[in-house]
RNA sequence: AGAGAGGUGUCCGAGUGGUUUAAGGAGCACGCUUGGAAAGCGUGUAUACGGCAACGUAUCGGGGGUUCGAAUCCCUUCCUCUCUGCCA
């Protein structure tokens, strides 16, 4: 979320950053300014008002304990008058603040300086490329032909059981699901971030607070009975962990890793994009967070970038990294960057991570904070990246690790697996 | 799921309608004291909004109500603990 303050002062330079992102109505920043102007005026009328019920009603306490009831129901008389008064204000007030809240959470972040202009998916930048494009054995096969073939994932049997786009993992490939989470897990709390296991279904403030509500309302998977949201990444409830809460500054950072299932509608998503392991509703993910000073977020995005590069490296991966173009990007995120494995089999680049800072605007939502040297609270910032999304890792390392005689596997997960191939 | 007991500041904890302007204690910070430290003494120590400021307003889990006045009474909801039930 916003601050108003900042629109307040910087409201050329808001409008401009928004445009980047393409958020249509920029009006907008102005109706908020105005809206917000009226709610300090009723606000400042309402105190005024309250304050002389408030020492009013202490003077009658006063006038009770002495025994002079005259004066007492004399001023019972004024108070009563000075609320009738109140009323409508407080229900204005009411309302000015609901409307603000209504307006100001459409407000996507602003982006970074080093965001590039653009819309579409194909403006994002490429940073960097690395490593190598595997060379596949000629009677390559995509990896939805290889776990059938090898009986790793059965998407029938998990649409029996659920629907479409709820895979089974089958003996080996659910194995493999387990030792890739492990090692993820390890990778990154080796890197000093703390493993979280946080409850898969969180209710509304929180989703809240990360921006999935009122956004993504329509992406989430809702248990309506108990009114849970089934998370859509990790983020969400290990972010959560802070909310509403003043921090001391050497608490920060905050380093968390959790995996998760993650639950998602994909309401709208067709075409060859879903085909096998490239997009379903249920997948497995190991999450990084991290919670720091405003001053070291930028360098903070940079640890998190060069962490999941090493462990895509490690993995024998080829992959690129994109910094997301203003159009592309999320709705909280102030930066982001893409990770992409190549999959030879696919021909065609799979996104396995995004690594993104949103600055305040998650901790300005959830009220997490942290008193600085001198005494001051201000608002930390948040990051998180996927530390690695599992679906399309697997796919990935079935496509591109596929022999004529099975599929291997990268060496830093051999001990884990317990073999040299998976199949 | 049923019955009961609770939820007060950073923490413990008092407080059942009116100097509560939330007692008291602990912790923390600063100062005095000291050769140095401890102890002791003193001072300070929540958040949000409005205001240049003085200051005002709100907040005792959340929401609503009664009242001139609510931490305190009523309704509602969430959470925690104990017992019972059910259960991996």
């Amino acid at each position: 979320m916003l601050q108003v303050n900042f629109l307040r002062q910087n409201t050329e330079l808001a409008k401009k950053k928004l445009a980047i992102k393409h958020f249509a109505n920029l009006n907008l920043v102005d109706e908020v300014i105005a809206i917000d102007d009226q709610r300090k005026q009723l606000q400042a009328s309402f105190d005024d008002l309250q304050s002389k019920v408030n020492a009013a009603s202490k003077e009658i306490g006063g006038f009770m304990a002495k025994g002079e009831k005259d004066k007492a129901e004399a001023l019972k008389n004024d108070v009563a008058e000075w609320k009738k008064q109140l009323e409508p204000l407080k229900e204005q007030m009411t309302e000015v603040e609901a409307k603000l809240q209504q307006v100001i959470v459409q407000f996507p972040n602003l982006p970074h300086d080093l965001v590039p202009l653009g819309k579409t998916p194909e403006e994002n930048e490429v940073v960097r490329v690395g490593g190598e494009t595997p060379k596949l054995p000629a009677n390559a096969e995509a990896h939805w032909d290889l776990i059938k073939k090898y009986n790793l994932v059965d998407f029938e049997t998990g649409a029996k059981i659920t629907g479409s786009g709820f895979p089974l993992y089958i003996g080996k490939g659910a194995k493999f699901q387990r030792v890739l989470t492990q090692y993820f897990l390890d990778f990154n709390t080796a890197a000093g971030y703390t493993e979280y296991l946080p409850p898969f279904m969180v209710n509304a403030a929180s989703a809240f607070a990360t921006g999935q509500l009122p956004d993504k309302e329509g992406q989430m998977y809702h248990a309506t009975e108990d009114d849970f949201y089934l998370i859509p990444t990790a983020e969400v409830p290990v972010t959560n962990v802070f909310r509403d809460t003043v921090l001391k500054e050497s608490d920060l950072p905050l380093q968390m890793t959790a995996y998760s299932p993650c639950f998602r509608r994909e309401a709208g998503s067709f075409g060859k994009d879903v085909r096998g392991l490239n997009r379903v509703h249920q997948f497995e993910k190991v999450e990084i967070i991290q919670i720091v000073h405003p001053d070291k977020s930028d360098e903070v995005l940079n640890e998190m970038v060069a962490h999941v590069e090493k462990l895509l490296i490690s993995l024998g991966l080829q992959y690129r990294i994109l910094r997301l173009c203003g159009g592309d990007m999320g709705f909280a995120s102030a930066i982001t960057y893409d990770f992409e494995v190549y999959s030879a089999a696919q021909e065609r680049w799979l996104e396995v991570s995004s690594v993104s800072n949103f600055q305040a605007y998650q901790t300005y939502r959830m009220k997490c904070r942290f008193k600085d040297a001198d005494g001051k609270i201000q608002f930390a910032h948040s990051l998180n990246g996927s530390s690695l999304a599992l679906p399309r890792i697997f796919a990935a390392i079935v496509e591109n690790y596929q022999t004529e005689a099975g599929i291997a596997l990268p060496k830093v997960l051999q001990p884990y697996f317990g073999a040299e191939n998976l199949v």
